[in-house]
DNA sequence: CGCTTACTCGTAAGCGCTTACAGGGAAACT
DNA sequence: AGTTTCCCTGTAAGCGCTTACGAGTAAGCG
């Protein structure tokens, strides 16, 4: 320590230039790999920056080119005070944000998260504040109108997930026509369960709505009979899901032979509530859920769902995201592929090509 | 729109001050709410924000104040490659990220998550890249040695979580010793287990040599054989718990009345192993977590744990960190509270079917 | 040995914003 | 009406960093 440095008055570039007794400007050369430094010159900097423990200001960076290096992402929280039960519902976002920040990293940015409270107006406050700490932002579903987001998309480049592209802004999702169709022709079909019922998912996310639609073109083309509607809304959530099946059985309402539940925290609260009634899933019902989070192999029976490449969507969202800061184009809706995992909840033999199950009670 | 915006060439103050016809100083006062400003002028700026959709561009303002409003969180993630079962490890780190955000918030502050390869030697170089984006820096578990806290703590303030506090550094963690006191006396004490065994976490984390510590300290005073050691380690994964259970099975060891896991996800892992191979949980094994994770009420056998306030950890771990950030001090070692979840794994009695929550807690 | 060419480095001009300071009006006082 | 006060507003100086530009030096060539 040549220099015992006032660990309050921040340490700048004219700290290092001067104990390496060159200039700024070389400083800033050899910290960020341009122009040609002497050796010695990069030398005598490097280990100025190593004595002083020196780390740039990344706001004067930023706001020196123009690139911040850090991207942000937006979601829906369940509610506002910590509702336990909704926090399950963040499975599948978090699995995303950690694809982000996967991808984020290998091109040295950073990840900013903003949650929103699902009863909260100000989202596009929020959604503004993080604009302008970022060069890009990634919006989950459900967090501003189609309009909203052209709107801000013309400020600061936007991806959304699981929503639809606009014409300034571009859209990562999975394929939920291939996934629902899948799993109901593997109920109808190869279990030739005739009573299918969704429980669905939020109202007005453009995944569920999907699911809901296939859902039913599918089982109806099989001659499958359906149930669905208002008595079938699970909102994404294992108490929701819970509580369908609760009130279904409180009034006396049959079950259908199977149910397609919009997601998995959904499925997960479905069969915990038929656990609690006695009933066995698959014998009695068979459940299937979406997404395939990382529990719903761990679950009793295993869980038969759509997997979703989760943490991929998420490293796509970024790659795309990032292509637009850096002034490409490209596509404007990318739909990834999704793959049945059959598990034990369906009915199918507690083997499966992914993870052999657990024996069923043993 | 009285003057469209060529949307790339960043709307700046000087619009905003143009369009209204006030200086710039004006703009940034109505903006921060600093001076008093003529109702008028305040109109006349507002009007003007919104018509051009303006955001304050952040890195300008953190340079000019010296406040970024961003702390950053860093933490370690299973492998490289993401590696299926790992993933789930990050269950509780989720849980209190998702706390610190929510703090952050309500102080308009931001959070910007990094995480670190478990191989990746570069956690110094990743941790001074968050450093130059925010004002302070929470740090999870295993992230940084004692002098490599206390080095960093001296350019920008530290809080740990469930490490231990250094000069500089306040820690945030829970309290290892009633939760693990309890879950042993309930073990050896109210149900009488003889033989029990501490399914460790991994080595170098102080929340698992505490539990470790105070797992065989209070088993010796009750009288109880215990089981510990290399062939114990599940490095808080549930494929590290399973296979714990795999290879003491596989050459024939004799299991424990009661197995204690370091973690939730190390008693999903173990409950999925002992099931596989015909075991019943509690009857033949009983198996106790530790954290509380939400999906350890929808297991089956549901899980008795010790519940950590999650999302309060990440809270407190924010306040603290403020508190350093604007300049004042504080205790250093912030020790949460604990609770004993009794649940089906350890042989407690299922709760009663007519409970309308999902948790099933003591 | 003198001049051109090629490098390396330092000077200085911003990036967009906040804020101390001072100027200008209007209101309040004598 | 002439001052004094007070309030509001504008001017301008940075915050720490990047980078265009040109000065200075060393190497290359005839």
């Amino acid at each position: 320590m040549t220099e015992a440095k006032r660990s309050k008055g921040t340490l700048t570039i004219y700290d290092v230039a001067r104990l390496a007794g060159v200039s700024i400007a070389s400083v800033s050369r050899v910290l960020n790999g341009q122009g040609t430094p002497r050796p010695e010159t990069r030398e005598r900097v490097m280990r100025a920056v190593g004595e002083l423990s020196f780390v740039p200001d990344a706001s004067a960076r930023a706001l020196s080119n123009g690139l911040k290096e850090v991207v942000g992402v937006v979601f829906r929280r369940g509610g506002e005070a910590t509702f336990e039960d909704e926090d399950e519902s963040l499975l599948f976002i978090d699995g995303i944000n950690r694809g982000v920040e996967v991808a984020a990293q290998r091109r040295s940015y950073d990840v900013l998260v903003s949650s929103v409270g699902v009863h909260d107006s100000h989202a596009s406050t929020r959604i503004a504040g993080v604009a302008g700490k970022s060069d890009g932002i990634i919006l989950h579903d459900r967090m501003l109108s189609a309009v909203g987001i052209a709107r801000l998309a013309e400020m600061i480049p936007i991806v959304t997930l699981a929503g639809s592209p606009t014409r300034a802004s571009v859209n990562v999702g999975c394929d939920n026509d291939s996934g629902m169709r899948a799993l109901v022709n593997h109920l109808a079909g190869d279990h030739g369960y005739r009573h299918l019922a969704y429980l669905s998912g939020h109202a007005d996310s453009p995944d569920n709505r999907a699911r809901a639609r296939v859902f039913e073109a599918a089982a109806t083309a099989v001659g499958a009979q359906i149930q669905t509607g208002p008595d079938w809304q699970g909102n994404y959530s294992a108490s929701g899901g819970a509580q369908v099946i609760a009130s279904l059985l409180a009034r006396g309402g049959a079950l259908p032979r199977a149910i397609v539940c919009a997601n998995d925290q959904t499925a997960l609260g479905v069969i915990h509530a038929l656990a609690r009634q006695g009933l066995r899933v698959p014998d009695d019902v068979a459940v299937t859920g979406f997404d395939d989070v990382p529990v719903a192999r761990h679950l009793h029976p295993s869980l038969t769902t759509i997997r979703q490449p989760i943490e991929q969507m998420g490293a796509t969202a970024f790659e795309v995201l990032y292509s637009r800061i850096s002034g490409q184009g490209g596509e404007s809706n990318i739909v990834l592929p999704v793959r049945l995992m059959l598990r034990e909840s369906c009915g199918c033999a507690p083997a499966s090509p992914v993870t052999p199950s657990l024996g069923v009670g043993g």
